[in-house]
DNA sequence: TAAGGTGATGTAATCGATTTCATGGAGGAC
DNA sequence: GTCCTCCATGAAATCGATTACATCACCTTA
């Protein structure tokens, strides 16, 4: 491939010229500079941006670490992400931890290794050894969608206590009672933040939290599913199921169907995350709608201001519940 | 952050002897190595990449650019790709392309300024310069999904026509003889071979091919939304709709949900390209489902192929058709 | 006209790794 | 004991960009 020598040479003038070129600095003349765009072209340069992050030492490249590429939530995450990278001029690379802390840590290595300019995690575990150094590096980092207690890092996550309790107000007012939550690991903040809701919510409301209806999954569809096996089987099962997000509640529609039973006369469900084909469903689940898209976004802006020194603050948005007909009155 | 200059320092060796530790070169003796190692580790030394391949022209990295990263089916697609790259040590970036043949060449741009090992593409138009260009500079390069007649890259796609013939065959056995097809774009491989391939179906079945019951649309929820609304309003509407991949699907359902109309009375439904959520939808969707992340495992088997010199032979692989409740007999 | 300033351009050091070639010492063969 | 070989290691060039500093021409101003 053409080097910024050969350009050099094909337009009769020195590298720091074409340099000049490259980076619109004032002091080259319209003429050269047009010499310059020509042999460029003509050789149909690329600039290499390996040279050039060596020497600048800043890639313009961003690193995102998500729990798992298969969850819609984690896909719209990173489109928000994207977006607004885009638009400030850097490039994203996004590692796939697969829920798995070993595959999060190889990720971090990677990218430190590549040096990118910044990191956004969506930590996956209470926290690695690795993590906790990075930490001390006061390399440029924000947690996303989770975080990561005792870290001081900033971060960004749906706030969805008030949505929770709207939702137990709801499946209150429906008639239910006997109210279940499949929640995520209490090794996440995400999972325990919903379960200590539920639990405020249920208080609040008047409401028994049996222990026996409080059950951790991996925000997966298999614990989903499983979780909705043991609750069916129970001598008193829930008449209400809430899942800690999107791809449990996929698990437990899984089971709930398998089990030929009907929602929500047999059961009612509803789901933590709203995805686009909720509404599809037979009935159309109820759920509480993260602004997914706009934490991406917002995770950005916050690691930008880290890179450029200045301070960051922590956001939290508040998520939305969308009552749809998977929780009506039994027998409505 | 440490350099191999310090580890050297740190260890009482030459830079020379650190590099060869960490490339593990044979001739360095134990008791080298063991200090070498302590010195990384006491200074938390992580090798530069961008210096390391800078030098050797490498990078280890291959680009992924995808048509549109909401769609379940490029994000099946992706994790593929991950899978298989990660195997064989190679970390992936990912382009969203967001459908637009200026995003796709914007990453063509950037992964090749970035100098990838490698180039997976899932064309978003025609074939634009940038393109082109590249594939006359012989850069290891391989379309995945969707292929561009005319220029000689390997490929590797899901082949549906023996499943779009299963699926006409079994529409008509259910007694519809009005079936609408909503294409993607004509501009895409896959648009058009889904379009030929449903028409020699129909042909073959012994069915008309109305022209005002094929529709292109882009492969995203709007146009499914959009063209459904146009076939329903015809004096003669469709008795089923048979959607180009599963967005336009969802947009379909959308529109058929939004009037009231009941699936497979009113009109039947199928997609190209199954997700998990079909199975939940009332009724379950007829799918023709693509062996989707086998396509980018062997995407990235081709390229590697191509990296190393090897020759690379296109592939396709048979989608295959699910039959669910959405296209039975009118009133069954 | 001479001094000084300004603006365009070039020379060369630099970023952090890899790798070629040189070197010196240990060990074996005679 | 001498010579040769082999192996571990080091010195220095290199990858392709950026950038501090030097240089030179030209213009302004007194």
């Amino acid at each position: 491939m053409a080097r910024i020598k050969d350009v050099a040479a094909h337009a009769g003038v020195s590298v720091a010229t074409v340099s000049r070129v490259l980076n619109d600095h004032p002091s080259v003349t319209p003429e050269t500079r047009d010499r310059v765009y020509a042999a460029m072209s003509a050789l149909r340069y690329v600039p290499n941006a390996v040279a050039r992050s060596l020497r600048t030492e800043a890639t313009r490249t961003l690193g995102l670490i998500i729990g798992d590429i298969l969850n819609p939530f984690f896909t719209e995450l990173a489109r928000g992400v994207e977006d607004e990278a885009r638009r400030a001029g850097y490039t994203v690379i996004i590692g796939n931890a697969d829920e798995r802390a070993e595959e999060q840590d190889h990720y971090v290595r990677t990218l430190v290794g590549q040096r990118v300019d910044g990191l956004l995690i969506c930590p996956t575990a209470e926290v690695t050894p690795l993590v906790q150094e990075l930490v001390s590096t006061a390399r440029p980092l924000v947690f996303l969608d989770r975080t990561i207690s005792g870290l001081d890092v900033p971060f960004v996550r749906a706030d969805g206590a008030r949505a929770i309790a709207g939702l137990v107000a709801h499946l209150k007012e429906m008639g239910h009672r006997r109210i279940a939550f499949a929640s995520g690991p209490a090794t996440l903040s995400t999972g325990r933040e919903r379960t200590d809701a539920f639990v405020a919510a249920m208080t609040g409301a008047g409401l028994e939290v049996r222990p026996d209806y409080l059950a951790a999954g991996d925000f997966r569809e298999g614990s989903g599913r499983a979780i909705t096996a043991r609750l069916l089987d129970l001598t008193e099962p829930p008449e209400a199921i809430f899942f800690g997000d999107n791809l449990m509640t996929l698990g437990g529609l899984d089971e709930i169907r398998a089990r030929g039973l009907r929602i929500p006369d047999d059961v009612a469900v509803a789901s933590f995350d709203d995805v686009t084909w909720f509404v599809h469903v037979d009935p159309p689940i109820t759920a509480i709608a993260q602004p997914t898209a706009e934490l991406g976004r917002r995770a950005v802006r916050l690691l930008l201001d880290r890179v450029a020194g200045r301070p960051a603050e922590s956001v939290a948005l508040p998520a939305e519940l969308v009552i749809r007909r998977s929780c009506e009155r039994k027998g409505a």
